[in-house]
DNA sequence: GTCGCGATTGAGAATCAGTCTCAACCGCCT
DNA sequence: AGGCGGTTGAGACTGATTCTCAATCGCGAC
């Protein structure tokens, strides 16, 4: 189904549907989350779907310009950079913890208002956004505080 | 005045204040606006400190670690990079235009607050946040309509 | 269904930003 | 002034991504 967006975006930029194009984006479909080159090329061998580093980056590329991908900034100072699919061209946001690298995707429509609202106010027409929000998970705040805990009877 | 929180953070954690790091910050504090690495190592090189690539690399490594610095994503698929002055450590939210790659920084307490509000939900404690707006700035509008324009009476 | 052409692919070479190595050097404390 | 790390520069190295080009494939035309 999200198939038929990326035959259709295939179609209009005189590009053809492959064994390989759908494969690739039908196993990054399956993934439902963030995930990294490597990964991707390994889960598909394994289902002895061998496609070329190169095929894999090239259908990577076209799905970044068609707007059914996105590269996502998962650490705070943008040294882990990792791919998040946006089948339907539903693009969300994230909610990364900074200790752990857990990430809870999320849409909010008040983020995309408020989008709207600063672009406008520049006189800006907004397209889209990427908004990542680092913070501590519940499970790494409580082993913070355990430490922060050990610390003061030191101290 | 930004260089003294600079010399802060290294004293805390025991690293020196050398000649090259002062003057690499003085510079990307210069810069004011997004920079790429090879346009900071040519503007020194211009001023007859001509700094090896290792040491800008470990510098702005240093400067991401401590939040004097990000990188930040300038185009919607990710594709171009770049790093960001965050002096004070007020890190600014970016209005990007996709066609003309127009930046403009600005800072919104309510994304800080709409961010803390939904790292809350999830109970996440939120340290920080980068986002992205993407769209067409003024003069691209224009530029596009007309284009548009012309295509109408075509079809 | 077959043909033909332009698009696509795979294997490996090439690129190139970023990292590492290590000997010389410097900042800082005594 | 002396000495102990931390720091630097030059260049080797790395590894992810891109490029090259001959063999293949998809798909519209016949
Ligand atoms: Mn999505
Ligand atoms: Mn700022
Ligand atoms: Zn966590
Ligand atoms: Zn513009």
């Amino acid at each position: 189904m999200s198939q038929q967006l990326f035959e259709q975006f295939l179609e209009q930029h005189c590009l053809k549907m492959t064994q390989q194009r759908r494969e690739i984006y039908e196993e990054i479909l399956k993934l439902e989350d963030h995930f990294d080159v490597d990964t991707l090329l390994w889960r598909l061998k394994q289902q002895g779907k061998a496609i070329s580093k190169a095929t894999i980056y090239r259908t990577l590329q076209l799905l970044l310009e068609y707007g059914l991908l996105k590269k996502t900034q998962v650490s705070p100072d943008g040294a882990e950079i990792l791919y998040d699919a946006c089948p339907e061209g539903c693009a969300s946001d994230n909610l990364v913890c900074t200790e752990c690298g857990k990430v809870i995707r999320f849409n909010k429509a008040a983020v995309c208002q408020l989008c709207t609202e600063i672009a406008g106010q520049h006189g800006f027409a907004p397209s889209s956004h990427c908004l990542n929000i680092f913070a501590l998970c519940p499970a790494c705040q409580q082993a913070t505080s355990k430490t922060q805990g050990e610390q003061h009877e030191k101290a």
